[in-house]
Order: structure tokens, then sequence, then C-alpha cells
DNA sequence: GTCTATAACGGGATAGAC
DNA sequence: GTCTATCCCGTTATAGAC
């Protein structure tokens, strides 16, 4: 893959980031990319491919930055790995902000976008695998259906707390906080249902 | 207020549902309401103003909805409520989605309109207080802070799922299960950080 | 592969009559 | 208050040279 290509991409992932999905403007991305707008049309289909490509280009990109960062901590402590990967999106750096937001803004485009849902899916699918591994860590007695369950929610719950912070209406420090302690019940809470031989039968909430 | 005016906000909501704050075309906009185009600028200052206003009415229909609902089971069990309340916004009904996809998309658009932010970040203070309400009518002993921060994740995650449900990636049954675990488990949590020694204390009044 | 120049048009906003 | 007609700018997308 050529290296404009990719400089075209990570250039839509902060234009997006700054502009929004809607604020993009072709011309704006060709100049922060380095290009001429034809460059872009010649790489990509038309806008919304380009929107598709960079969706995915984002999200392995943040796979990737949350591998790395847990694996240079491969020696703590599974909770330990567990929060500082879910709270990695938390926090107000450049690049973090940036692939939050365009992460944020092409989750929210894919409601009218049919285009976009499928990279969106599997990007979905990849990260509550990833959290669920992480707390089949934690908890390794716990079925995989309750992982599953625990790590929808937590990575729902982190986008929700994202969304808030990044439309400024929740101070970070709110949503970190939150999102720790949501971290905390929920293990609680799975590792509670995972054993319930130790204390009294603990049955499952409520009936569907 | 006129009757034209509220029809053109009633029929923004209508739009922004179906085609999203960035396909929102005042066009389509006149011909939903029945109007045309230049009463819309009569109206309302312009296409953000619009917005702007278009986000109050639609939170405020939302919290009429909440309120009239749980008024009319008034009679029910706190935690019963509660989980109505919250449930209500997820569920396939036409003018629950028309609620909650405009919902997000104004507050996805906020990140980068802060003409939009202001009102945004009332109408959200004025739902959490609210859930926190009920939260306290489950939990009379827990102190209004550690509600609050459980009506804030509670309402985070149902933000975070009805995103992932509007948007195709969660079939809306996972999410309502989602959402009626995470209501047991944080219900759960606080009562156990509220009373520490003993359970099931059902007295006492509001606290500070 | 990459550029400059331009076509083509969608859509926000306004003028002015009634 | 409400309409019809229209302006005109910004934006996507393409043609064609190098």
């Amino acid at each position: 893959m050529s290296d404009r290509r990719t400089a075209i991409l990570e250039a839509a992932a902060t234009v997006i980031a700054r502009r929004g999905v809607r604020g993009l403007r072709v011309e704006e991305l060709a100049t922060e990319a380095g290009v001429s707008k034809a460059l872009i049309y010649y790489h990509f289909e038309d806008r919304t491919g380009l929107l598709r490509r960079t969706l995915a280009f984002v999200s392995n990109r943040a796979e990737r930055y949350t591998t790395e960062q847990s694996a240079a901590d491969v020696a703590a402590e599974p909770l330990r790995r567990l929060e500082q990967a879910l709270l990695l999106e938390l926090q107000d750096l450049p690049h973090v902000r940036e692939n939050s937001t365009a992460w944020g803004e092409l989750r929210a485009s894919a409601v009218f976008d049919p285009a976009l849902r499928d990279e969106l899916a599997l990007a979905s699918v990849i990260w509550v695998r990833e959290v669920a591994d992480q707390l089949g860590a934690v908890l390794p007695t716990a079925p995989e259906s309750a992982l599953t369950a625990g790590a929808e929610r937590l990575t729902a719950l982190l986008e929700g707390l994202s969304a808030r912070w990044l439309s400024g209406i929740l101070p970070l420090s709110d949503a970190r906080a939150g999102m720790r302690e949501a971290i905390g019940v929920e293990v609680a809470h799975l590792a509670r249902s995972a054993t319930p031989s130790a204390h009294g039968l603990r049955q499952a909430d409520e009936p569907d």
C-alpha cells in the first residue's frame, strides 16, 4: 500500500476528529495530507468509500495501540491490564482524542450510512472479544457468555462516557472515575455469578 | 408559540431521525412540515438555530413521556419504575426510535458545534438527576453523590447501548438485556456501599 | 501516480409579493 | 405569517496534462 494512501487515511482521521464526518471537506483533507484533491479520488472510490476505509484504519490503529500498551505490561495483573486497556481511551492526548472522536463520528454516521455498517460491526466485535478475553483472564471460571455480556456492557459504557466527555458535558475525570468504578462493579458481579457454590446460590437476575 | 413553529420542530425531529443531522435538508424538512423553506428561516435564525431548538424540543418531549409513563405506574415498586424509565428508550416504536435517534444525532453533532452544547448539557443534567431520584427511591440510604454517580453510569450505558442498537451492530434484545442486568448490578452495588453492616433499611428520608 | 483546472450541482439563505 | 422565485457559494467529482 502506497505511502500516500496511508498519509491520506491518517489525515482523514485527523480532519474527522477536527471537524466531524459532516464537516470533512475533501479539500481540507487534501491540504492536511499534502496532496491534491484529485489524488484522493484516484485512491478512493468516492467520499463514502474514503470514510469506509478510514473507519477500518482507525479501528486497526486503536487495536494496535491497545495491544502494544498491554503487551508492555504483560507482567501486570489481569485486572490492572483490563483497566489500562479501557481507560486508555479516556485520555486527553492528541492521538487518543483523535481516535476516539473519529470512531464516535463514524459510528454515529453508520446509523444513516449502511455502507459503513459492516466495517463497524466487525471492529466492534473484535473489540468486545478482546475485552472479554481480558475479563476472562481476571475471572478464569466465568462462562464465556457472561464474559461477552460483561464486555458488551463495559465497552458500551465506555462509548457512552466517551461521547459525553467529547461533547463537553462530562469532565474527563468524571468519565474516568465512572469507568473505573464500573469495571470494579462488573468484575465483582461476574465473580459472584461464576462461583455460586462458595456463597449461597445466586441465580441470574431476571428471566427474559 | 405558533402551531406552525411546533409543526416544524416536530418535523425536524422526524427528518433528523430519518436522515441524521448530516442529512437534514431544509427543503425536505419544509415538505415534511407542510410549509415553505422560507418560513423555516422566518421562524428560526438559521440551520444551526433550528437544530438548537430541536434539541430542546426533543429533550422536553422525552422528559414528558418518561414522566407520564412513570406517573401511570406510580404505585409500582421503585425498582420497577426505574427499569421502566430506562428501558423505555430501548423500544422499537416509531416515536421512541425517532426520539432516541434524534437525540443521539444532536449529541454527536454537539462535539463539533459549540452552539448545541448548552442545550445538551442542560438536558443531560436534568435526565441524570431524574434517574438519580428514581435510584434514590430504590435506595433511600444511599448518599446523593453515589446516586448521581450511579445515574451517570446508567444513563451513559443506555446511550452507548442505544447507539449500538441504532447503528445496527447490536440486536435490540441484547441491548435491553444488557441494560436490565446493569440496573440490577448497579442497585446491588449501591446497596452494598450504602449499608456496609446491614441491608434492607427502607425508612430513612431524603439524604442531603 | 500526481497535478491543475473546471464542470456540475446541491442546498443554504434571501428578496419581495401577498 | 406565509408564499414563490432566485441567487450564489461551497463542494463533490472529473477531464486531461505531465
